[in-house]
DNA sequence: TAGAAAATGGAATTTATAGTCCAAAAATAG
DNA sequence: CTATTTTTGGACTATAAATTCCATTTTCTA
């Protein structure tokens, strides 16, 4: 092996890893991945947490220490553990120290949008109950195929729900509602609707959920967790509440639990 | 003394030490002034370290650790060192006692993806560069047209960033590739790319990139953090690691990244 | 498809680090 | 000023972590 220079800063450490890490075999390789996603927990990590996480064995990440020039782990970490520039303050404060140092646009703006995904995840798991979880899987599994609807901000969870369906071979329809309705057609007995609604709910949306539930097909929604009309509809219910910071969602949650019920149901039909 | 309980967070840390200050003898002193002033050094230094910093003996510093009602120094080590990765030791115990509850699929599959969102939107703002992020609204900012791409999972990240963009007046073009390929002829000198694409990178968007890069039409591109191949043609990079569970991700992150340079981009052009 | 080369997992070994203990030195009280 | 308690330094031990090595598996090449 060619001896380059050790790294001396984590630049020229970023650097040396881009130059590597397309001629790793497999394992090395998710080293290189995973500490260029987690580079500051070198820092604080021993090499067998690190491989864990990376989903190597301890001598692996050797090897891979080697590989960008150290000596060994130890000589790795140290670099890190010079850079590290204390601990983050609590994220709150450290929002709050963004605002007050007049932090330009771009990293504050981003920082409050991952706080408000954040948030909204962990309502997530408040807001969607358990049982009509259980219930929306147990629907959708049944069902011959599974019409997706969302509209305007929806589509992208609907578009991605298609995709992950498709990935595991269920059979689903994206309705993209084109100007056409009428693919509305072709919604059988035996199908299931799901659709993804959010205030103000599109009249197309309420249109094929309601003619939908009076032809008998059952429909899973996901929604608000204010009154939707859903609700009133009788339609299987999962409620999330999207934080939203200025006149946008991140949709961090709502996508959150469209795949997680898609990963539901692919695993539900192999039974 | 007092309650011998172990601080549990660096907040508990600090009043405890503001407690016991004063009534320590001169070395014991000394550890607590230099903790006091440099408490994050505790997360990556050893106790020899440490001690030689605060000018006493390790053992002394041992002595600090246990009145401060820790069992010895690794242990208040690992209060900064978890308390460094941004409180999910608490959310992982808490997973795991879902498992151990024997908790049924549904819920527990739920609370999985919520932890890998979160964990996937923590690292957001340690692997976006914000520099390259201004760059990147800045760019967009000046493009006649955007022209969005993203295939497969990456699709409902540009779906919906049309949509944003479309409601905030910014003229952009979502290219979906059915087929027809001559879209590719829309784009403009004055026009900018805006590509979404993970390992697998699709053929399609990869082309697209170098080819519009080639007639020297810019190209802000949302990628792993991993060595893209976008890297290397001189793309814009904005670098997300999705944390991912099982096959599939969850796309929190990206859709963060997403919104919020669609939000700046917004913004930035009505000025 | 056989043989060679590279990569890998895991146990064994070495090294570093935390943690303990006790004798010497200060500090305090009588 | 002496006896007693507290504090301290530093050697010693136990423990945990890093590192190496080699048999096995995988991948490549002829």
């Amino acid at each position: 092996m060619m001896t380059n220079a050790v790294p001396a800063t984590v630049e020229a450490f970023r650097e040396r890893l881009l130059e590597v890490t397309d001629s790793l075999p497999k394992r090395l390789r998710q080293c290189a991945d995973y500490v260029a996603a987690h580079a500051d927990r070198i820092a604080v990590s021993t090499v067998a947490e690190l491989a864990v996480s990376a989903g190597v064995q301890p001598s692996a990440m050797m090897r891979f220490s080697q590989i960008m020039g150290f000596s060994g782990f130890s000589e790795m970490q140290r670099l890190f553990r010079e850079h590290y520039t204390g601990g983050w303050p609590d994220y709150t404060t450290r929002l709050s120290n963004l605002r007050d140092s007049g932090e330009d646009g771009g990293a504050l703006l981003l920082a409050e949008f991952v706080d408000a995904g954040r948030a909204s995840l962990e309502n997530v798991l408040k807001t969607v109950d358990p049982q009509e979880f259980e219930t929306a899987i147990g629907v959708l599994s049944q069902a011959s195929t599974i019409h997706i609807i969302g509209l305007r901000r929806s589509f992208a969870v609907a578009s991605y729900l298609a995709y992950a369906f498709e990935k595991m071979g269920v059979p689903a329809m994206l309705h993209a509602s084109v100007g056409q309705l009428h693919n509305e057609s072709a919604i059988r007995s035996g199908d299931v609707v799901l659709a993804i609604t959010f205030s103000p709910y599109s009249a197309e949306t309420m249109d094929l959920v309601s003619s939908s539930l009076a032809r008998r097909v059952p429909v899973v929604a996901i929604t608000d967790t204010a009154v939707s009309p859903m609700r009133k509809l009788g339609a299987t219910i999962l409620a999330v509440s999207e934080v939203d910071f200025g006149a946008f969602r991140s949709l961090s949650a709502t996508l959150c639990v469209a795949i997680t019920l898609a990963v539901g149901v692919g695993t539900h039909r192999q039974n």
